[in-house]
DNA sequence: TAAGTCGAAG
């Protein structure tokens, strides 16, 4: 490989081939017949550029056809086809390389290690973990990085921090993957705890913190740190490409300032799909279909390409705003106009949106004609949904023991079919159903609300009793309640499992979280304010009544983000317009 | 002759 040689006729067309396929496959021909096919330097050059022109199949032949792959070619094409997303390849080469007794080096190592993160190959990326003690790379803060987020993306955090706190230095990257390890894996607070340690240490955000802090803040509903931010963002005057952007579109829609996302929309030079996506499901979760749809046919009027993703957002949103005639035409429009088969994801959206609307009819015949195949559970359970907001008792008691059947250690449908029984009025069944959860020891997910009050966040949980103005939070709730009633507000017994295991009926009925939380919220700010309240699970029946009724009393707003949607409840009625 | 971190729904 002299130096000569490089600037040889042969190697300056390669040169001017560049990453492009045929070109390149051009110049290979001319090599053939020129007798200089079997240059080494020439055909690493061509694989190399053949790797960045992202075609796998001819790389794949061009390596195959040289003899003993020198540790370069090896690392090329170990590293491009990583890099490329060929990640089984990738781990193809790297092991062709380990038995030609060829050492990786610390490039190799982050380019496999990568690849393990994309495959989330746990047990491979444990092997090459050893391969990085052995090689004496471990302190190497590339491979470390690259470590962090294998561990993360593969479902071992612990080990993930390990890694990072063995670190000797950090780099902003290293606190990037730590800070995305918690966020991917929904810790959101603690992602955003790093994120205050690493500022504490002087270490500058780059665009990637934000994007992955704004994920954070979107998750966790902090509107606050976001606005930081955004910010920061503008005060760093960070480029605020479509992915930038993209984050900062979902962390508003998510945090309820929806307008403040349609201006980041309109601000970004080159929207993708997925910008329009995050957009349109940012319309949806607060109930506004009609723009939803709207923006959706914007999308496409500008040429683009709606993908699964986009459909889900569309018909969600026409679900949440009672848009059947819509919603009917969009999913039709999935395989006539764009060929894209219908999922399960999507067939749970039309049955959702079919029987909110309460077209239970329709949304069984859907299931029954439309869907094919044998029903997925999770379509049976947006039937059941229907079931019971519409109070169709014997079909739901049908869809939840077939639901059983299929899906025995699903805590929900123990829960679902339990509240259609307490509808129903057959306590006896409640009681029973119940047993067989304690019995088979399945717990519903704990239920908890936050509300953000002066910058901070309190958390309660049903029944709480930790807050140190616990009995004043309690007191104030019961006469908000008591004032609730006298305007009209009549406690429901249904739902009652909803968070609950073991407490007393009206007793979980009254304190769940997020009651104690606006209680806080109304009690902390002044007249005028709004509450803005963030929900794991889905809010109950009886609370997204009562809430109506506080709006009132307390001539409050009251915003509430639940696990779907987001409900603005103003002088009594909900933005979801009871579709929710 | 190169690399590690980041985006949409459920």
């Amino acid at each position: 490989m002299e130096n000569k040689q490089h600037h040889s006729p042969a190697y300056r067309a390669l040169l001017q081939a560049g990453p492009r396929l045929k070109p390149l496959q051009q110049v290979h021909a001319h090599l053939i017949v020129s007798g200089s096919g079997r240059i080494r330097s020439l055909l690493t050059k061509l694989l190399s550029l053949a790797c960045a022109a992202a075609s796998i199949t001819y790389s794949r032949r061009l390596f195959f056809a040289i003899p003993i792959p020198d540790s370069f070619l090896f690392n090329t094409v170990v590293v491009k086809t990583s890099k490329l997303g060929f990640s089984i390849d990738s781990l193809l080469f790297y092991r062709r390389m380990i038995l030609s007794n060829i050492s990786p080096s610390n490039y190799t190592l982050t380019a496999v290690i990568k690849s393990c993160a994309d495959l989330s190959a746990l047990e491979v990326g444990r092997v090459i973990h050893g391969h990085v003690l052995a090689s004496g790379y471990d302190m190497d803060s590339h491979v470390q990085a690259a470590l962090v987020s294998f561990y993360a993306k593969a479902g071992d955090l612990g080990v993930a921090r390990k890694v990072f706190d063995k670190m000797p230095e950090r780099t902003v990257v290293a606190w990037n993957s730590m800070i995305s390890a918690y966020e991917q894996n929904g810790f959101a607070k603690q992602a955003i705890g790093l994120f205050y340690l690493m500022r504490d240490l002087g270490v500058e955000p780059d665009s990637a913190t934000c994007v992955i802090v704004l994920a954070a803040c979107a998750q966790s509903g902090d509107i606050g740190l976001g606005n930081w931010v955004h910010e920061y963002v503008v005060g760093q005057d960070f480029d605020v490409n479509v992915i930038l952007g993209t984050s900062l579109i979902n962390m508003y829609a998510r945090c309820g300032h929806v307008s403040r996302a349609r201006e980041v929309f309109d601000s970004i030079m080159e929207l993708n799909v997925v910008a329009w996506t995050a957009m349109i499901s940012g319309y949806g979760m607060h109930g506004y279909g009609t723009q939803a749809v709207e923006l959706f046919n914007q999308m496409r009027a500008h040429g683009l390409r709606p993908n699964r993703i986009t459909f889900v957002a569309v018909l969600s949103a026409c679900a949440h705003a009672g848009l059947v005639h819509e919603g009917r035409h969009v999913f039709a429009s999935m395989r006539q106009e764009y060929r894209l088969v219908p999922g399960v994801e999507h067939h749970v959206c039309m049955v959702d949106m079919f029987g909110r609307a309460g077209l239970l009819n329709e949304a069984y015949q859907f299931i029954k004609e439309v869907i094919r195949e044998k029903p997925a559970p999770a379509v049976w359970t947006a039937m059941l949904g229907a079931c019971k907001m519409h109070k169709n008792f014997v079909l739901g008691v049908e869809i939840a023991e077939h639901l059983l059947s299929v899906e025995p250690e699903n805590p929900g449908h123990y829960v679902m079919l339990s509240n259609i029984y307490a509808l129903a009025g057959r306590m006896d069944r409640v009681e029973m159903v119940r047993n067989m959860m304690i019995s088979k020891s399945l717990k519903k997910e704990v239920g908890y609300s936050t509300v953000e009050i002066d910058q901070r966040t309190y958390l309660f949980s049903m029944g709480d009793k930790s807050h140190p103005e616990t009995n004043q939070i309690y007191r104030y709730l019961d006469e908000l309640m008591s004032r609730c009633r006298e305007a009209g507000y009549v406690p429901e017994s249904e739902s009652v499992m909803h968070e609950v295991e073991e407490e007393e009926m009206e007793f979980a009925l009254r304190y769940h979280s997020e009651k104690l939380a606006i209680a806080f919220g109304l009690m902390k700010t002044s007249d005028g304010t709004a509450i803005r309240i963030v929900k794991n699970l889905r809010m109950c029946e009886d609370c997204h009544s009562a809430i109506k009724f506080i709006s009132v009393v307390a001539n409050r707003e009251i915003i509430v983000r639940d696990r779907l949607r987001f409900h603005h409840f103003k002088d009594g009625p909900c933005s979801c317009l009871d579709y929710w």
